[in-house]
DNA sequence: ATGGTGGACTTTCCA
């Protein structure tokens, strides 16, 4: 089975590249990031037409999250439990499989605007909850996937131009330590379960003619459980959606699962 | 030097 994420800035605006995207490759389960939309107007029967269905949690202008899935999800979760928080970055729903149960979290987690700020205060903060939460979800669940914008480059390998980068919103050091965090409770980044080309990333800004300069981060990622460590056997980005008409600034990421 | 682009929704916030 595949698993995949993509932060879609605007689900509005992206519905007919995530339907094509769908289509072009079926995966079992999409998580979506930034739908920017709230639930009344979340396009479920257009995902209904080609075959999926969908959970998910938005509001007004900022934030939404939301799992396609080819089969019906259950035990649906919004929000970190505990972490009072207006945004919609977070939800969870498990899948039947022939291995048994498999938890499938799409998360969007802060931006933290810049090193110091309160956003970035907010970014840490709401990353130990995360923290906290999942370890609770690893106990209940051996199969865990979480999939999602990290807003993190866990590594220098993951910037384009480290030495540009150092030390900033995205790249720096408690940020990393707050991903390896969430790494230390049992969780694996499946990019790096693979031999990767160099500098391939997941997001480039709008501005600035990034893309066409590769210059980009790698801070979408796809975290597996041991259990789903030992049957991932691919992950890949698809930077080509990046070159479409009306691009989000996101790639797509997808890992292969043998169950 | 604090820009630049894109999205949502307003004359600005957020990424």
């Amino acid at each position: 089975m595949k698993l995949s994420t993509w932060n879609v800035n605007s689900l509005n605006v992206r519905l007919p590249q995530v339907l094509a995207c769908l289509q072009a490759d079926p995966v079992d389960a999409l998580c979506l990031q930034e739908l920017k939309l709230t639930d009344d107007k979340f396009p479920l029967a257009a995902f209904e037409e080609i075959g999926y269905h969908a959970v998910f949690t938005g509001q007004k202008t900022y934030n939404g999250v939301a799992i396609l899935t080819r089969a019906p999800a259950g035990d649906v979760v919004k929000n970190i439990p505990g972490f009072d928080d207006p945004q919609q970055r977070v939800i969870a729903a498990t899948l039947d499989t022939e291995a048994g149960p498999l938890r499938v979290i799409s998360a969007y987690c802060p931006n933290g605007q810049s090193v110091g700020s309160d956003k970035y205060a907010y970014k840490l903060a709401w990353f130990a909850a995360l923290r906290g939460w999942l370890q609770e979800e690893l106990a209940r669940h051996p199969r865990l996937a979480v999939l999602g914008d990290y807003n993190v480059a866990p590594d220098d390998r993951d910037v384009h131009d480290p030495v540009k980068w150092e030390g900033s919103v995205l790249v720096s050091e408690p940020e990393r330590e707050a991903f390896r965090g969430l790494l230390s409770l049992g969780l694996h980044d499946a990019f790096r379960l693979f031999e990767q080309p160099p500098k391939l990333f997941s997001w480039w800004d709008y501005r600035q003619f990034a893309f066409r300069r590769n210059a980009g981060l790698r801070i979408d990622h796809i975290l597996l459980s041991d259990t789903l460590k030992a049957v991932c056997s691919a992950c890949t980005i698809d930077k080509a959606i990046r070159k479409n008409e009306q691009p989000s600034d996101h790639a797509p990421v997808i890992a292969t699962l043998e169950i």
